[in-house]
DNA sequence: GCTGAAACGAGACATGC
DNA sequence: GCATGTCTCGTTTCAGC
């Protein structure tokens, strides 16, 4: 995980249909070193797979919220039950009042109630506080150089 | 936006490195039609982008949290502000007590404590909650399928 | 571990349906 | 709007450094 490595991973955030060539050039490289260093990135887990992008509007999900999620016991083992829910995105166990965070998108607020009474339904869960979004500012990934120090 | 096109959006959010026959295949049509659909989805803005997924923590960024962040004033043109910001990845309005929402990614407490201080720091902002991941279940990208009526 | 070249496979495009 | 076929370009691999 060098310099160059970072500037490979930031290169292919932006845009991963860009050749070898081209990413090469980005970072000093042929392009046969290039795809070696992609090669082993992809290996090692650091590239965890090569997807798209999809407007969430485009798909018929409108609707964003942040579910806070509280339960009556630990819900460590509880991530299959979530998981089986398509509309959650994401889950996270954390630390403070509630004890799972989930992020939810659906096409319109009913569906989203909908959502909101299967999580319900999930054992150990005690209740839920939906926050919704009205706007979003911006989403983007995680970017490679604000780490400097791995 | 057919089912077809669901498909190769599915397809394509799995692995975006396959190639157009194999999709095709998935969808049940030539190469040649599945990349002319893909090429239109591109073009209206249905796929954002191809990018990669990086693993926070082989970046040195293993510490996540949500920050609720509370204002005294409308904070609907302050977009760029949490943008500048490297560590934020997500910003949203959101409907209730607090009125920004952001998702921040940083190698260690310390330095998520730096940017709470420049959130802080930010005009209007008042004040902010943190809330700190303490296990991720999952992340995964919205689910074409799981919105059937656009 | 990188360079440069050579063989292979996929992407882009035109034609016809 | 899709299937087929051709040409081009990028990917992939390997010898050499």
């Amino acid at each position: 995980m060098d310099h160059i490595d970072r500037v490979l991973l930031a290169q292919l955030q932006q845009d991963a249909t860009q050749s070898y060539a081209a990413l090469g050039q980005a970072a000093g490289l042929s392009a046969g070193a290039a795809h070696e260093r992609v090669r082993k990135l992809r290996e090692r887990g650091v590239i965890r797979r090569t997807t798209i992008e999809v407007d969430p509007a485009a798909v018929g999900s409108a609707v964003l919220a942040y579910v806070l999620v509280d339960s009556t016991s630990w819900m460590g083992d509880s991530a299959d039950a979530f998981a089986a829910l398509s509309e959650v995105l994401e889950a996270h166990i954390i630390a403070g009042s509630a004890s799972v965070l989930v992020k939810v998108r659906t096409a319109t607020t009913e569906q989203l109630q909908d959502v909101l009474r299967r999580i319900y339904a999930i054992d150990g869960v005690s209740g839920t506080q939906a926050t919704v979004v009205l706007e979003t500012f911006f989403e983007r990934p995680l970017s490679p150089q604000a780490a400097d120090q791995t």
